[in-house]
DNA sequence: GGGCCGTGCGCAGTTGGATTT
DNA sequence: CAAATCCAACTGCGCACGGCC
């Protein structure tokens, strides 16, 4: 087989020129060790050497391998996302966001999306410390308290890998975290129905499990307390889906007197929600008041459009990747970074506007509703 | 600062207890490229030692560092996918997919969202050779034939990085493809909407550049000029969300005579065009039908429920995801992949069912909608 | 003398310390 | 001696070779 006297083994058919540090070093006449120097670490190396090689470099529009990089160094520039599931419109608006951030810090994201299956969160998490990955963003509505997932949370930390999550805090981890003012957003949208609806209302989503929708649960009832409702009338949904709003919202309705207004947990149970209530002949934003929380994009272009407890995508991933970036780096040290909560504010818009009775005149001209729409979509 | 004789450099601060070949090496007392093919190459070790190593390597729940072994192997167990939007359902959708399926194969999955901005997608493109990736899914309705990106792609193929694309084919690049059959899809949808509500009809949202609009724009054209419509009217879109969809139905509906019926390129404009409708007094289902394109979620839980074109994204990611693991494993050639293109199906709904005129009796009553609907959500 | 195993090198970089001017 | 550069070791793993029973 041995066919001739060329001297490379068998490299040239995998990756035909790769373009390494070797060609430059061999283009330049320097060695490798500084050609590495002077991408890297530039005041260590003479301004002229710096610049044949920063030349050469760009000739050969060459980038360090991530993989050869980060195996020596530890720093791999690359971050992990786990969520519950991406299809679901929040988490791939939050991926959006750390993306644009990875890309910015030319940082190379990975995607885990769980699909809301412990199981499967557990055995990414198990794999993250041979991934070669320097951080990892968790996000998700799902408890992450079992001891499973903190014994492997642990891990990970113990390797050096930095977490980050959005939404809740990991009892017994101390890391950075984001989290929306639920509670308060979930207070304000209440009171608004109280006020402009009255009593009773619903709240429709708190499952099991689920961090953020527990604090808009403890948010609701509070308001509704206040009015002397008890604590109001909770209807768990099997999931958070529309099928899921759609679903227990009309076992609802079909059973007792209805609601003066319902406060989902988010915008997909929300439009679930309103089916249900057309189907049976109700008529969304006359008869009974809907608000979902976290004002999709598609929230304003709803019919009705849908009133929505809204908060900023943006800043919140962003915060928590730049945190995270800053981490990694070294920049920063996790507990001197305290705990970010993102307000939330309420957006009204005809599902929830103020009924008839209690309203102005023009309300049922449908070219004005547009005008006060554009607003805010 | 050096204090004692202590053996090791200064690992242990930096990541203790890495869980490598080494350690698996030193517990069962052999040598690590032992270990190494106790993992890889079973049939070329005893199988004694064998049974030692895997229980050891159980243990220690070792996984293969993804960095170092594809320094030496070429091949790092990932993949990348590169879309038009993360955060639009339909790429979300398609990441989901990808996902599930990397996850299965025990491949990680890198993420690069570009924002429907070539230059982004470029950037990415370039880096790709350095990431540490051994396949690449492309999915974005942008065209991606400009010179440029040609230029990217050929570069990554000739680092025998191999690509699969969805939604379409790249001129001058012969890789394999998965396509939807957006054309007949059109066509049904449309040969529906002449047959129960007549013309005109107009077509919503075939920007230029897009690739799978101009297919849908296409099918719909030849059914109506069969009945004398000349081409059909079009109705330029600026972008593809749902804003776009309700600025562009507003403008048209405001200025001319009101078509029967509207076909979008997706749901996302549909919705935007249902309440462009309403707002302007009309009632889709009655005056007007929309049928979208996707079958997205939440269309059977609209109001009213939007009628879509649908297809399978589990089929179309799960046939390029494991199309693109086949080539990178060298399972298979890339040219021995013939294109694979996915029916399309339509499902009627209310947002385009059969107007009073030509329909039954009963068709006013909501509590009988429900029934109706139930069947296909 | 053919299974079984260890040695040594290479992958593409990074880094501490030695070497050169 | 200080600035600039180089040497050699090292990262975790895979593979060709060769040695050993």
């Amino acid at each position: 087989m041995t066919s001739g006297p060329g001297r490379e083994p068998s490299k040239a058919v995998t990756r035909p020129d790769a373009g390494t540090m070797a060609e430059i070093a061999e283009a330049t006449g320097f060695s490798i060790s500084t050609v590495s120097r002077a991408l890297n670490r530039p005041e260590l190396v003479a301004e002229n050497t710096r610049k044949k090689v920063l030349k050469v470099a760009d000739e050969l529009s060459f980038h360090p391998n991530r993989a050869a990089s980060g195996l020596r160094s530890g720093s791999h520039r690359c971050l992990a996302l786990l969520v519950g599931d991406i299809s679901q419109p929040w988490y791939s608006m939050i991926a959006k966001s750390v993306d644009t951030v990875c890309a910015e810090h030319s940082f190379a994201l990975q995607l885990k999306s769980f699909g809301h299956d412990q199981a499967k969160a557990l055995s990414y998490l198990a794999r993250i410390p041979y991934e070669g990955v320097d951080g990892i963003i968790i996000n998700t509505g799902d408890d992450l308290g079992s001891p499973e997932i903190r014994a492997q949370l642990a891990r990970i930390a113990e390797r050096g890998i930095h977490v980050v999550t959005i939404g809740q805090t990991i009892p017994g981890l101390d890391v950075p975290t984001i989290l929306y003012d639920d509670y308060c957003g979930a207070e304000e949208a209440t009171a608004h129905l109280v006020e402009d609806w009255g009593v009773p209302l619903v709240f429709l989503g708190a499952i099991r499990g689920s961090v953020p929708a527990e604090n808009r649960w403890q948010g609701f009832s509070s308001v509704v307390r206040r009015h002397g409702q008890a604590d109001g009338i909770r209807i768990v949904t099997d999931g958070y889906d529309y099928k899921a709003g759609y679903s227990a919202m009309s076992a609802h309705l079909r059973v007792g007197p209805w609601p003066k207004g319902v406060l989902a947990s988010n915008d997909q149970l929300a439009v679930g929600a309103i089916r249900a209530i057309t189907d049976l002949g109700g008529t969304v934003g006359t008869d009974i008041a809907v608000v979902g929380f976290g004002d999709l994009d598609f929230a304003p272009y709803l019919v009705p459009p849908l009133s929505s407890v809204s908060g900023s995508v943006q800043e919140i991933a962003g915060a928590a990747t730049n945190r995270l970036i800053s981490l990694v780096k070294g920049e920063a040290q996790g507990n001197a970074m305290p705990p970010i909560t993102v307000p939330r504010k309420l957006v009204i818009r005809e599902s929830s506007q103020p009924p008839p009775s209690a309203g102005t005149a023009d309300w049922e001209k449908p070219g004005e509703r547009h005008q006060r729409e554009g607003a805010n979509p």
